[in-house]
DNA sequence: TAGTGGTCTAGACCACGCT
DNA sequence: GCGTGGTCTAGACCACTAT
């Protein structure tokens, strides 16, 4: 008899796709290691089951250390595509591989699936930070805010109603750079990097402004999404109320149990 | 000047909090550490915005290597309490601290939360899986699975209606065992440990059903949630299919950029 | 008993941000 | 230039799973 499948896969060496990897590069090994295993189980060449070689030897195939590697695998498994179990092994996960919910804008959201985003501003006004809004920013009360809110369209459909909040450093957004960008590539422009937001999912039936702009029928629901989102020191860069129509956008979302 | 509050925080030590931590103990090190940090987050010791000492300093204080405080640090970095910046150090992050959504059932997070769930069955079959279901679960169409359907209340409050499918080995779930345990608690009992979920985020109208188990009056929105969870072994153990009273439940989630 | 992942150590060098 | 986190190494021992 070959070694060929066992029940649920096979113990089987991944070739040597790991060629250019390149220590002198900025990026860093553990992270090119685990995209080109991310590129073999997304391509089918490790197929849903299959066993991954050990961490040790496959650390000496590739001249690598054990900790590199692992870290490697870690990345993958965080992201729900491997599973490891001790004293057996690591394996691709059954079912259908996903992609996770990040932290990215609808803009980028939708460039990325080919669709033509667009902004209509609805309105535009700076206006001094209430109470409630100066503890949500971690900012002072009455210090200037930016108030925006926008139709975002997808190849011309209407998709969601975007309201969002923006501290001091930001007032000056003009018109312009409203309409033709997305929030977090202006932002990203500025030099601010996104590190942690916070969100919360919800749904409610929509108002009659919100069946106007999103070109929904009477009582239709909506699906809310609010977030505080920081930066990398850690200070609120963005609070935002947006509803979507739940028929043309919903939320994905991968949980990995450590 | 004393080295009082700079700016936005203080390069203070953190004390000997540490105490108690358990080099026998089966917990790991870093989680211990871990576990130790949060608290002084969530208790105010460690303020919002402030600084923590350096990773070998502390690992020295602590008789712990670098990599080990580094992990404990990094979960929490992860957890969305901490913000590192290469060359300037780690602070508490600002901004109100909560907790994220994890690999729960609806019945687990109503017990946290201090409020009583109870359980109505309205549904129990089993059934052959058609094609989409076994693709879904990733097994063989026409194998046995167990379909249930529940209302799911909250102090005596319907919250939610819970359809779900199992597959094969829980077939032979009871009634009784639906009604008085959640779906979760049920699996683990049987050895199951859930390590990763897929779940989809909507919102649509309320079916006329649904209006009636839930209370809602006419063209009321609900909240969605489709999950598909997979046990170490990767496979697929649960397809659940939920609706929520969005007036009742929301999703929070915190993202981290990496 | 053999093999796996889980944890931990004690170093090293580098990239980056601040002063 | 100095201090920080970011990466990487080459070992070690342990806990768990399968046979």
């Amino acid at each position: 008899m070959s070694n060929e499948a066992a029940t649920t896969g096979e113990a089987r060496l991944p070739l040597g796709l790991f060629v250019g990897i390149d220590r002198s590069s900025p990026v860093p090994l553990y992270h090119q290691v685990s995209e080109r295993i991310e590129k073999a189980i997304r391509d089918d060449t490790l197929p849903a089951g299959s066993k991954l070689e050990n961490e040790i030897s496959l650390g000496h195939r590739l001249g690598l250390s054990r900790p590199t590697v692992r870290r490697a695998i870690q990345e993958l498994v965080d992201k729900g595509l491997l599973v490891r179990r001790r004293g057996v092994g690591t394996q691709v996960v059954h079912g259908p591989v996903t992609r996770n919910v990040e932290l990215t804008s609808l803009y980028e959201d939708l460039e990325r699936s080919a669709q033509k985003p667009t902004t209509t501003l609805l309105s535009r006004r700076v206006e001094a930070a209430t109470p409630e809004l100066a503890e949500t920013l971690g900012i002072e009360v009455g210090s200037p805010t930016l108030h925006i809110s926008r139709l975002r369209s997808a190849d011309g459909v209407p998709l969601a109603v975007l309201d969002n909040v923006l501290p001091e450093p930001f007032v000056e957004l003009t018109e312009d750079e409203l309409i033709q960008h997305g929030l977090y590539q202006l932002l990203r422009a500025r030099g601010v990097t996104m590190r942690i937001a916070k969100q919360r999912i919800g749904a409610r039936t929509a108002s009659r402004e919100e069946e106007r702009l999103l070109d929904l029928s009477g009582g239709a629901a909506v699906l809310t999404m609010s977030r505080v989102a920081f930066d990398a020191t850690g200070r609120a860069v963005e609070y935002g109320r947006h509803c979507y129509r739940p028929d043309l956008y919903t939320f994905e979302i991968t949980l990995v149990e450590r």
